[in-house]
DNA sequence: ATTTAGAAATCTGGTCCAACAAATACTGGT
DNA sequence: ACCAGTATTTGTTGGACCAGATTTCTAAAT
């Protein structure tokens, strides 16, 4: 019982609005997710009933599925059709995965420019709510930087120690964007980096941070957090041709 | 079978290690980015020799391309082929790009702040960076403001007059964010505002803005634009009762 | 007659092929 | 150096077949 979208003569070349078919497609099986209010586990039409719908081609609306599928929101079974899920933080995380791709050098710049923007200019608020509980957690999680085992388990700490530092703001905002551009600054955080730095000058710079920041000394902690961020950057810089 | 006229022999059904053919040509063109140490700009083979390279049929080696498409590490061009990229960041933003429910109190504040953390902390930057024509660009999106016809496009112009200033950064991690946000700061930019706040107060506020910026007075802009974020908060807290 | 095990028909996604359209790079002639 | 035509490459379509899952039907057993 489709609606009325039968072919009445509505033969709208494929150009919608959007450049390609596949895409116009991807943004109608979205719409169509959205409207018919889809939820997890919830099955899609199969894809020739799609090619009809959509009136593209199969080959179209498969590409337009993959990228739905690259994208964690369905998941295909072969022989059985496609369904909703929503994987997408595990995507997120996939993408940085991919050894085969470094974080090119303007992405490590920026992202780390911007965590310079958020955490050093964020000194003052973090000072005007710094509360006793909030430098014994930092101290705590800094501490399990002296124990780790593998490089994974220190970009994780290292990033719950920022996220730490971030927290005492209480912006829901702010934390929403660092748990999007979590695996980006994991990767970032293990360029150049050994186990043995993480446990010694990772360690150490954290605990000055946390120093100035008990002593309330905000020019201090300004100054610490800029060059421990400061310090990844010239580990990238150590191994990549100079621009101009 | 097909045109195995070529050297026989080795008949091993594509079905190598991993499931389906289009996964095991992702894997192969992983292999092959990273084994020719493929870097963002390099160009791809054409579609057509990497089908007889991987021998896959075209359909497979597109669907292939489509996921590290969506993956945002290839990006291709009609005719021209597909160069390899860096846009994971982007897509990982994306992925969560809906749910524009209602503006709380506290998201309005959450969002200010962090806007006012990028915009006006990064003053230092924007000034060493800033050229005449992102002075006249910025002077001409605002004029704009005056002759708006309804509130959306005046929260449009606002948005854009704002990301233009960030867009002097060159920070592709900041414009990201911005973009994601997008839905969210329009709103909030709509809040308690008329048509006639955006021509003559908003219009204002960004005119004292551009003026100090192009006068390389760093304190008087970020006095300027950190009111200009804060009078919002006022229209706020004024109309809104709240919801528990 | 009811139940149920097995066989057949039908669907569905996965892969491939051939062809055309659109867009642009390249080539040759002036 | 410029212009036009050719050729190559991606984008899109339609069709075909396969293998496995699902459903339906049949027939044997209770």
């Amino acid at each position: 019982m489709n609606a009325g979208s039968d072919e009445s003569g509505i033969s709208i070349p494929n150009a919608l609005e959007s450049g390609s078919a596949v895409d116009t497609v991807v943004g109608q099986l979205r719409e169509l997710i959205s409207n018919a209010n889809l939820k997890v586990g919830d099955s899609l039409p199969t894809e020739r009933e799609l090619c009809a719908q959509f009136n593209a081609s199969r080959n179209t609306v498969r590409e337009a599925m993959g990228v739905l599928k690259a994208y964690g929101l369905v998941e295909v079974r072969p022989k059985v059709g496609a369904t909703i899920t929503d994987n997408r933080m595990s995507r997120a995380f996939e993408l940085f995965s991919f050894n085969t791709l470094e974080i090119s050098k303007k992405t490590f710049i920026d992202v780390q420019a911007f965590r310079g923007l958020i955490e050093v200019g964020s000194a003052e608020q973090i000072l005007d709510r710094l509360a006793r509980r909030d430098v014994d957690d930092l101290y705590r999680i800094n501490s399990r930087l002296a124990e780790i085992e593998d490089i994974n388990e220190a970009s994780e700490i290292d990033f719950a120690f920022h996220v730490r530092l971030i927290y005492i703001l209480d912006n829901t905002a702010i934390m929403d964007v660092y748990k999007v551009m979590k695996p980006i600054i994991l990767r970032i955080m293990q360029k150049g980096k050994t186990r043995r730095t993480y446990m010694t000058e990772t360690y150490n710079e954290h605990d000055k941070v946390i120093e100035t920041l008990a002593a309330r000394d905000r020019l201090g902690f300004q100054y610490q957090l800029r060059n421990h961020l400061m310090i990844g950057t010239k580990n990238f810089t150590e191994e990549t041709e100079d621009m101009p």
